[in-house]
RNA sequence: GGGCCGGUAGCUCAAUGGUAGAGCAUCGCCCUUUUAAGGCGGUGGUUGCGGGUUCGAGUCCCGCCCGGCUCACCA
């Protein structure tokens, strides 16, 4: 017999044990008087004598540390990542909860209700009077000291990462904190927050490859979209000036440090302005997101001291010629000439080639928060074009750490032009871009109802919060990132054999 | 997909090609202010999977599975 299954059944026979005392071994509702953080916060700073008269207390958590000494014993209550120790005396409790306490296991929910004390070592504590038990643990919790260490383990079964290692929680709330900072101040901006299709019948906004599902009744295959683009313009076409959606896109594409199949992206679309006006709302955005999320715009990040309360800007082509490291560095002519641009890549057009050499030259060097402006006409196929030079459009990104953040552009809303464009993207998918975007017939008609000038932006969710949070990989920030499905695990088996056992 | 690294008890980790171990957890006993509680005594292993070499493989070789990093692709 495993240890495995010698332990559930330990913790099966237990369950009976509970029910012969007259507890559920599944409680219900419980009404706390405070959570554990609450009382940390209220008074943890209280002196012994400042608990009297007796601060009364009904708490609830799961317990994390067990310590039984023979009549009394103590333990860790967990909640909301924070502990409380509480002190269980036969004394205290009488006869049938001591018995009770006698069968908790490490990882089981109770609750308690009791007063708060200063132990001789001074640790705050709830001296129990009541207890009443909530849920079982049937596994062992992972070791006390060390938590969860196994990186498969940790996104897994996320769940025990967030019990076992509190600084997990912490990115998670930030997280939060991040998105409902960005909601906050966009809905300030009179932005409305829209939802439009995840499932489309044609995929667009972005160059990426989808993701194919069929839907069986209308017997028609659908993309799950790359980006929600095409439709937040439709909307700003329908006289909704100011929208934005933060949710989900699906790339079907490789997985790294930098990239999961689903991310997380905020897109917002502003009428009657353009990129100029998006590069100053951007440096609000992002100052006061890092200001809510984490309280400073002074951002430790790898080793890097990152300042989020501006942006600095380049045009890709002086972004070009200031980061570029080693030999052959170019000069401002060089970058301009479409002969040095395609001898120094191996794209058949100067744009392609300038925005290939600044994504193997530059990208990763851009380690300040920095905004990338004027790019390329051919891999831009819904912005704006410049004015006074055709070849480029009104379009910036911003970096962070190396990493792309953020995309924004003045939209074009040209429905010639729009054609145009499409029709040059589908010259360069009949070349072998797969990537290259679709002809989307019903877009070119809404533009054709006219979009006003519009600037259009997008932030990624994910590598925001990376950075915000420190952390070098994409699966820190998602709580259940895209993983090879595991193998058997065998639970079910083991629980039908112990059943009534 | 390529390269490199890893997978040993529930968890965290050891183990020159020579009897698979420790701490925590778990089980029993003792202990009414402990806190990495303590004391005494136990249980627990298909060393990711499958082959091979060898008198003998956790260890060496081959294949596969899963994961991490990295390169390529991408945001």
């Amino acid at each position: 017999m495993s240890l495995e299954d010698d332990l559930l059944k330990q913790r099966l026979a237990r369950i009976r044990e509970i029910e012969a005392l007259g507890y559920r071994p599944y409680g219900r509702r419980f009404d706390f008087s405070h959570t554990i953080p609450e009382i940390l916060g209220g008074y943890g700073a209280k002196t012994a004598e400042e608990l009297t008269p007796e601060v009364r207390v009904s708490v609830a958590g799961r317990l994390m540390t067990l310590r039984h000494m023979g009549k009394a014993g103590f333990a860790h209550l967990q909640q909301n990542g924070e502990r409380l120790q509480i002190y269980v005396k036969k004394d205290a409790v009488g006869e049938r909860d001591f018995q009770l306490f006698k069968l908790v296991d490490i990882g089981d929910f109770i609750g308690v209700d009791g007063y708060l004390f200063r132990t001789r070592t001074g640790e705050l504590s709830i001296h129990v009077e009541k207890l009443e038990f909530l849920s079982k643990t049937l596994l062992s919790m992972p070791e006390k000291w060390h938590g969860l260490e196994d990186v498969e383990t940790r996104y897994r079964q996320r769940y025990l990462d967030l019990v076992a290692n509190p600084d997990v929680r912490k990115v998670f709330v930030t997280r939060a904190r991040i998105i409902s900072s960005l909601r906050r101040q966009l809905e300030a901006h009179q932005f409305i927050e829209v939802e439009t299709p995840m499932m489309q019948p044609l995929y667009g906004g972005a160059a990426a490859r989808p993701f194919i599902t069929h839907h069986n009744t209308l017997d028609i295959d659908l993309y799950l979209r790359i980006a929600p683009e095409l439709y937040l313009k439709r909307l700003v076409v329908g006289g909704l000036d100011r929208v934005y959606e933060i949710n989900r896109n699906f790339r079907n594409e490789g997985l790294s440090t930098h990239h999961n199949p689903e991310f997380t992206m905020l897109e917002f679309y502003q009428a009657y302005t353009d990129y100029q006006g998006l590069i100053e709302l951007s440096q609000e955005l992002l100052a006061q997101a890092a200001r809510d999320a984490v309280g400073t715009t002074e951002i430790e990040y790898e080793g890097h001291k990152l300042n989020f309360s501006r942006l600095e800007r380049y045009s890709m082509r002086e972004a070009v010629v200031r980061f570029w490291q080693g030999d052959g560095r170019p000069t401002m002519e060089d970058v301009a000439n479409p002969e040095w641009l395609l001898r120094n890549s191996d794209k058949s057009t100067a744009g392609e080639a300038l925005t290939d050499i600044f994504e193997r030259h530059v990208e990763e060097k851009l380690i300040q928060p920095t905004v990338v402006y004027d790019y390329p006409v051919e891999t831009s196929p819904l912005s704006k074009n410049k004015p006074d030079d055709p070849a480029f459009v009104e379009r910036f990104e911003i970096y962070a750490a190396g990493m792309e953040i953020g995309n924004a552009y003045t939209e074009l809303n040209d429905p010639q032009e729009q054609r145009r464009r499409f029709e040059m993207q589908l010259s360069m998918r009949e070349r072998g871009d797969e990537e290259a975007h679709q002809m989307d017939e019903d877009y070119v008609r809404a533009l054709a109802y006219a979009l006003p000038p519009t600037g259009g932006e997008g932030i990624g969710i994910d590598r925001l919060t990376m950075i915000l949070t420190g952390c070098r990989s994409i699966r820190d920030v998602i709580l259940f990132p895209l993983l090879r499905p595991e193998g058997p695990i065998d639970l079910v088996r083991q629980l039908r054999e112990l059943d009534g056992v």
